[in-house]
Parts: structure tokens; sequence; C-alpha cells
DNA sequence: ACCTGAACACCGTTCAAGT
DNA sequence: ACCTGAACACCGTTCAAGT
């Protein structure tokens, strides 16, 4: 209703922010895929010369980067909460798969580049401490966590990039609830194959 | 010592064949990486008119998907052998990795896109074969043989895009032996997840 | 400070023309 | 049949110039 040819940002004269391209790229990402985001095409989206996005960003590069930091910080909602380390690992995956919903062409291409799940990021420090509390030996909780990112981590681009359903059988009617299943299955076999990874007490 | 300037295949005149293409193709992603293949530089490397290629290749997306056919198509070498279905599991896991280490570059694009693994591919019967003499319910065979593909995969992608590298203390001093102690972390917890879902039969 | 136009060195691909 | 040159519609990015 408001603008129709020019996306949903008509923000002509409105200074061009970091913050405001970061934006401009997302929705263009959402809608069209990473593949079809270009420097020329996110300018004309926000009615500027394409050149002027160099003053606020480095390069195309240092704009996804950017682009993926802005999304992924923005899952500070993670709740920690109580419950049994299953649960609250469940929890964790639940919560990272939902990110990965929520912008599924952005993440195709996080996912391929490393630096989503940062060191010290939140996604990190709660992996971390609940396999700390489950009872993973001290030395074990880096490596062990680092496994279980990317385990999860390549189930959810499979999931996003379809090479999942290509899997399970095709003539699935309801594939909402066949990748919905395997993403059960993955958590029940991770969480089962800690098990007896974990101290004495259970 | 032959040709310094024009890569490794001065082919010059030797009549341009698929095969070629795909092969020259290959080494340039294995030297310079995948986003640094273009069907101009191809043709620079094979001697020929850029035009030409489209003779023998539909596009620049077939040309990657050729390759990576031709690749995975390679690696027919998969030992079924005997041993329990753990170490026959370990095995092809094993299989799976060396192959992904072969031509890293190319993973880094072939792990993205979907299709790596093919149903009815080497990879995927063998899988699969090994879940059900495992004693895996015969209506779990494909789902949890899904699962444990793009669980893989997703290590492997770690590996190759050094994800997995960052994650684990940045300090060690063995990379090699991180990145294959974390693979051995994550087969072992997989084989062990499995566990509970087989039958009574060990 | 911020923006811009022109320009450079690339892309993939089409198409009509050559042998 | 196979190859090619010229051309089209794009790229990211630099740089000197404008306000």
């Amino acid at each position: 209703m408001a603008g129709d040819k020019k996306a949903s940002t008509p923000r002509r004269d409105v200074r061009l922010t970091e913050a405001g391209i970061y934006a401009a790229a997302l929705t263009l990402i959402d809608t069209e895929g990473v593949e079809a985001l270009s420097m020329r095409k996110l300018a004309a989206a926000l009615g500027v010369n394409p050149m002027s996005l160099y003053h606020h960003v480095e390069n195309k590069a240092a704009l996804l980067a950017g682009v993926t930091r802005l999304v992924v910080t923005d899952v500070q909602s993670l709740t920690p909460s109580g419950g049994t380390w299953r649960d609250q690992l469940r929890h964790l995956a639940r919560d990272f798969r939902s990110f990965a919903q929520a912008h599924p062409r952005l993440m195709e291409y996080a996912f391929t580049s490393p630096g989503l799940i940062q060191r010290h990021g939140i996604l990190w420090l709660a992996l971390c401490r609940i396999l700390t509390e489950a009872g993973l030996p001290a030395e074990d909780v880096e490596p062990v966590g680092a496994v279980l990112a990317s385990l999860v981590g390549g189930l959810l681009l499979s999931e996003v990039n379809g090479a999942l359903r290509r899997l399970v059988d095709p003539a699935t009617e309801d594939v909402d609830a066949a990748t919905a299943r395997s993403f059960d299955i993955a958590v029940d076999i991770l969480i089962a194959g800690l098990e007896p990874r974990l101290g004495l007490r259970r």
C-alpha cells in the first residue's frame, strides 16, 4: 500500500546509517537470497548511489558479516532456565533451530562461512554451561561443545537448503512435520550419545 | 618445467571434452577455491575461448554439479567389509571424511548445496545397510540415516571451513590432531546415541 | 563529513557468424 | 559439429571531484 515499486523502505533522504544498511540488506536477503544481494541492488533499494554504501561499510564481505552479527546477537532471548541438562540442551537446540528458520536464506550463507558460532558468544557459553552442569569432565567441555555445535549446525543447514528433505522419503506429504521429526531424532541421538561421557553422578 | 604461465594443462588443440573441462575445473578449484572459478578463467586455463565451454557444459551451475558428481562417484572404494556395525559405521564416516579432505575447497561448496549425498548414492546405500544390519527398525532406517548424514556433513563442513578450529581452543599447537580428535568424539557420540534405538538383539 | 559520476577490471551468457 | 567475437547486462571497488 505504501511503496509498491521501491520495496518496503523508501527512505530517500533519511541519511544513510550502518544499521539502516544492514536492515535493508537483511530484508533483501530474506526476500531473494544471499546470492541476489549486490551492493548496487542494495543501494537502489535504499534510493542511494552504490558508492555511498562504502562510507558506512568496508565492503561486501563486511556487510554480510555485519548482517549476520546483527541477526545472531538478536538471539539474546536464550532462556537458560531450569530442568535437567537434557531439557536444557533440547531447549538450546530448539533456540538454535528457530533462529535458523527466522532467516533461512541468510543461514545458508552463515553456516557455510566460519564464525557463526562465536567463542564467547551466547550460544557457545550456554552450551558449555549446560555440558558442565551435566557432569561432563571439565577438559571435555570445549571439544565436545565444538563438536555438538558443528553437528547441529550441519543438520540445520541441511534443513535450510533442502538436503534433508531430499534424503528423507520424497513422497512425504507433510514436509514440516518430517523435518521437525528429523530434528527431534537428532537431538535424541546426541543426548543419548552424551550420556556415557558424563561423570558417575547422573 | 613444462608450462609455467599456462598452469598445468597446456592442452591447446587437444579437442575440448566434458571430462577435460571438469578435470581442469577441479584443479582450479583445488588450487584457488570455488569462488575463484570463472568460466573465463577456466577457458584461459584450457587455452580456449570462454564460449567454447558452453558447447560441452550447460552453464556454470551445471559445471559445478558435474565436478561434484565426478568427485563423489570417485569414492566407489567404500569397503563395506565385515566387523560390528560400530566398526562399519566408523569406517564409513572415515571414508566420508577423507573424501572431504581430498578436495576441501570443493566441499565448501558441495556441503552447502543440497544433493551431495544422493538417495541411491553409494554413501547412502552403505549407511542404510549398516543401520539395518545393526538392528534399527526398518521404518527408522531412512529418517535416522538422513539425520546422521546431515550431522556428519555439518561436522566435516566445520572442519573444512575452519569453524571447528576456531571453536576449539585456538591455542592448540597440533591442529590436525585436534580436528581428528573432534571427528572421533563425534562418531563416538553418534554411535552411542544410536544404541538405544536398536532392537533388542545387540 | 558525506555523497557522487566516471571508470576499471571483472563476471555469466546470448547470438549471429565463421570453419 | 564445433568454435569464436562482439555484445549485453550485470558485478565489486577505486578515485577524484563535488557539497
